[in-house]
DNA sequence: AAACGCCGCAACCGCCGAGGT
DNA sequence: AACCTCGGCGGTTGCGGCGTT
């Protein structure tokens, strides 16, 4: 059996709201409460639909309704809390306080879910987009400047816990490997960052003077980078074993100085790389807001935001178990 | 100044689950 | 148990404003 309509259709207005169509529902709502839609509009003397009225009350006629610009914390709550629930929109307007579930769920499509994608992340699983703009970013860090840190996002993106599939798949992978061939061939495609690194991989040889042996487990993979000796070569070699042999390592349980919030987005530039690396306080996941609410432009905001986009969610300032 | 295209947002639509009869 | 109503939710649409050509 087809559902009865929820109201009479017929002779019934829609469109926008006019100010006197407004005040009539306001008005009919402080004397009588909400609720009881459906009869609703006869009582207060309007053309509308029911549902018509209570979505016209809960978005936009409700006192409490914070309008305006959404603030720096405000979208950071939504991005964090999309990231744990989807498109639960009710979900989320349920933990900003005077906003609404169509709101929020504006505010995303029309400006959130095109920045994420402008910076190559993927708004519905928060995850990097490497099939678009990663791959080259990933490789370029990889050969010139911090192999471990390019290692460990490739390893993250092949074996991410919340993917039911990786990321990458095995023509990109070929591709990433084909390039790296290409990069061999011809070094003075890299930068004198390149030079240098080859410099000092080239003395760590000398010194070392060793064959990689096969890597056997993710223990050995973890021991590697735990133990900090990480050349160029040996990620070569681990890159290798990931795509021809299919090992993939398991970074999940990484507790060493390269975890994964200190693991720069891949869309920086290698300069900005290195140098983030290098610090070993880095914490991209900062809450901190005050230099970005200062910041106005949608640029200032985009650049903020990729520091801090490639996060773990900080338990402080979300309860999950709470929202779950 | 006019035409065009893009963007943001209010509103609508269809579906679903809970609760009542 | 079956049916119905109601409220709520997420996806989509359409219009008005604004910027660009």
């Amino acid at each position: 059996m087809g559902r009865a309509p929820c109201c009479d259709k017929n002779g019934l207005k829609k469109g926008p709201w006019t100010t006197e169509e407004d005040a009539m529902l306001v008005n009919y709502i402080q004397k009588h409460g909400p609720g009881n839609w459906r009869n609703l509009p006869k009582n207060a003397g309007l053309q509308r639909c029911g549902k018509s009225c209570r979505l016209r009350w809960t978005n936009y006629l409700r006192p409490d309704i914070k309008r305006g610009r959404f603030s720096f914390e405000e979208e950071e709550t939504i991005i964090q809390l999309h990231s744990i629930l989807g498109n639960k929109w009710s979900a989320i307007a349920a933990r900003l306080p005077g906003r609404t579930d169509n709101e929020i769920k504006n505010y995303w499509n029309t400006h959130i879910r095109k920045r994420l994608l402008r910076m190559g992340i993927d708004p519905v699983t928060h995850a990097p987009r490497i099939d678009l703009l990663d791959l080259s970013s990933i490789l370029s860090s990889y050969v010139c400047n911090n192999p471990a840190a390019a290692l460990l996002n490739l390893s993250n993106l092949l074996n991410s816990t919340h993917q039911q599939q990786p990321l990458v798949n095995p023509e990109m992978l070929r591709l990433a490997t084909s390039l790296l061939s290409i990069k061999q061939a011809n070094p003075e495609m890299c930068s004198q960052n390149y030079n240098l690194h080859q410099n000092q991989i080239s003395n760590s040889q000398e010194q070392n003077n060793q064959v990689l042996p096969p890597l056997q487990s993710n223990d050995q993979f973890q021991n590697l980078i735990q133990g900090g000796d990480f050349s160029a070569d040996m990620a070569k070699h681990l890159m290798q074993q990931i795509n021809v042999e299919g090992f993939s390592p398991n970074i999940t349980n990484l507790s060493c100085p390269l975890s994964q919030e200190n693991i720069v987005p891949p869309n920086l530039s290698a300069d900005h790389h290195q140098t983030a690396v290098s610090q070993a306080n880095y914490v991209p996941c900062s809450t901190t807001s005050g230099t970005y609410i200062n910041s106005s432009t949608e640029d200032e905001k985009e650049s903020y935001c990729s520091s801090w986009l490639k996060f773990e969610i900080p338990e402080s300032t979300l309860d999950i178990s709470d929202i779950m």
